[in-house]
RNA sequence: GGAUGGGUUCCCGAGCGGCCAAAGGGAGCAGACUGUAAAUCUGCCGUCACAGACUUCGAUGGUUCGAAUCCAUCCCCAUCCA
């Protein structure tokens, strides 16, 4: 079996490691309990949570054993880190449902079964009964605030305000760590670039009040090669919930990245062996569009099964590149009571196939010209479907990507 | 708690009584070109019953024929002082 560290090392996940040749030679000697947080904010992950659920995986597949943390305890507040909105406190069933929620599209990645079954836990569990005096004489004394300020993520806060609270983010994370620790003798904790200075945190504390070993790596985040992040689209986030984002769009994102983003994706999200990344990756024009091609796939069938990636792809290969089935594209059907009230208005259509965001967007892309009706262009916003192609579907299109099929519903 | 500067359409940021649905940039969308890529050029980019109307400039009241622009109160943010 491949050393975990080597694994990671060679699909370009590791980001920061702290004493790495300690660590490579641990995790390839024995089976190693690590973590990576969640906040279950909202009822599905999205893609930027996806690598960090690849690494689970790649780790797990090399025999480690992998907690995930859900943060119901510290969702409450929110990591400051990124955003200045405070989130509000979230009930016990809302968590429960979007832990359920998150542990159905983890499972298609990580085994929650088996040997190194893959631990559920939930911060929740300790830090809502904590006592504020014990915690600051128990935890707080560890913490030196010269040295937080010396980290860059606070630094940058500083000119900007920085608040108590967003501090003690900080120790609560590495409270977990320190309670993983001595529940399951974790000494790892995985988890994205930006929470480099939190993850470090723990492993000192651990190391401080326990006198035992443990580590912090973090993985690269998704980004383009121009550094941005990568995952939004124009509705939003990159869901992995099917219902947030169909498994066309899902599709369609993949198959439309930038040539200088292919081979990074491939390596942090699919699990195709280096060589034939490299291959496949190795040279441009129809070859690298060919790769596009494989990585759209690929991931589609990872997160939403085969089957889907399937009709995801031939509804692509039908309407990109002539021929096949129609049948797997987005579509929409319309009630009778839908048909009488749009009047089959093509600005209505489009609005309720979600191509246009209300009907003055619509009117504009017809005035445009980039409003086509079964390939037809459509010249007058007032126009009109035929309600007698309705039974066999009507398909609307808008510029060169977004397709719609409607029909009678 | 005090002083000062702020809160403008997705983001940054102009406007500082009528010419403002609000400059400019970014993002996004569309057209041309392409490889369902990038770069480039062009157009669009509050909503609707779309040559017109309606709603928006932190919130609520007020002054005025007329307010994003003036006044009052409140909320929030930043900087400095305590």
């Amino acid at each position: 079996m491949r050393n975990a560290y080597d694994v990671l090392t060679e699909r370009g996940f590791i980001k920061q490691s702290s004493h790495p040749e300690e660590l490579h030679e641990l995790l390839g000697k024995e089976r190693v309990t690590f973590y990576i947080g969640f906040d279950p904010t909202a009822d599905s992950l999205h893609i930027g949570h996806y690598v960090a659920l690849m690494t689970m995986a790649h780790m797990q597949r090399c025999g480690h054993r992998p907690i995930v943390l859900l943060g119901g305890g510290t969702a409450a507040i929110g990591d400051p880190s990124g955003k200045t909105d405070m989130r509000r406190m979230m009930t016990r069933e809302e968590l429960d449902h979007n832990a359920a929620c998150f542990q159905k599209q983890m499972a298609r990645l990580v085994s929650f079964e088996g040997e190194n079954a893959a631990i559920l836990a939930n911060n929740a569990d300790w830090l809502r009964n904590l006592n504020f005096l014990d915690f600051m004489r128990d935890i707080g004394v560890h913490f030196s605030v010269n040295q937080m300020l010396r980290a860059e993520c606070y630094k940058q806060r500083m000119e900007r305000g920085l608040t108590f609270f967003e501090m003690g983010y900080m120790l609560m994370q590495s409270y977990d760590f320190l309670v993983l620790n001595q529940k399951y003798g974790c000494c790892l904790e995985m988890g994205g670039d930006d929470q480099w200075s939190n993850i470090l945190g723990g492993a000192d504390l651990i190391r401080r009040k326990e006198q035992k070993p443990a580590y912090a790596l973090t993985t690269a985040l998704l980004t383009t090669s121009e550094g941005k992040k990568m995952g939004k689209t124009e509705k939003g986030a990159l869901w992995l919930d099917p219902e947030k984002t169909s498994v066309y769009d899902f599709y369609q994102y993949w198959r439309n990245v930038d040539d200088a983003d292919v081979k990074n994706c491939l390596s942090l999200l699919t699990f195709i062996p280096m060589d034939e990344v490299n291959a496949m990756t190795a040279e441009g024009g129809s070859a690298l569009n060919a790769a596009k091609r494989t990585l759209a796939y690929t991931l589609t069938a990872q997160v939403h099964g085969e089957e889907e990636a399937k009709k995801a792809q031939q509804a692509a290969e039908a309407l990109f590149g002539g021929g096949g089935s129609l049948e797997n594209i987005p579509t929409v059907a319309l009630t009778p009571a839908d048909v009488e009230a749009t009047g089959l208005r093509v600005v209505d259509l489009l609005v309720a196939g979600k191509l246009c965001k209300s009907k003055s967007d619509a009117r504009r892309m017809i005035e445009s010209g980039a409003v086509l009706m079964d390939d037809v262009k459509v010249e007058d916003v007032a126009a009109e479907a035929d309600p007698a192609k309705l039974a066999d579907g009507i398909v609307l299109k808008k510029g060169k990507k977004s397709y719609v099929r409607v029909i009678a519903g």
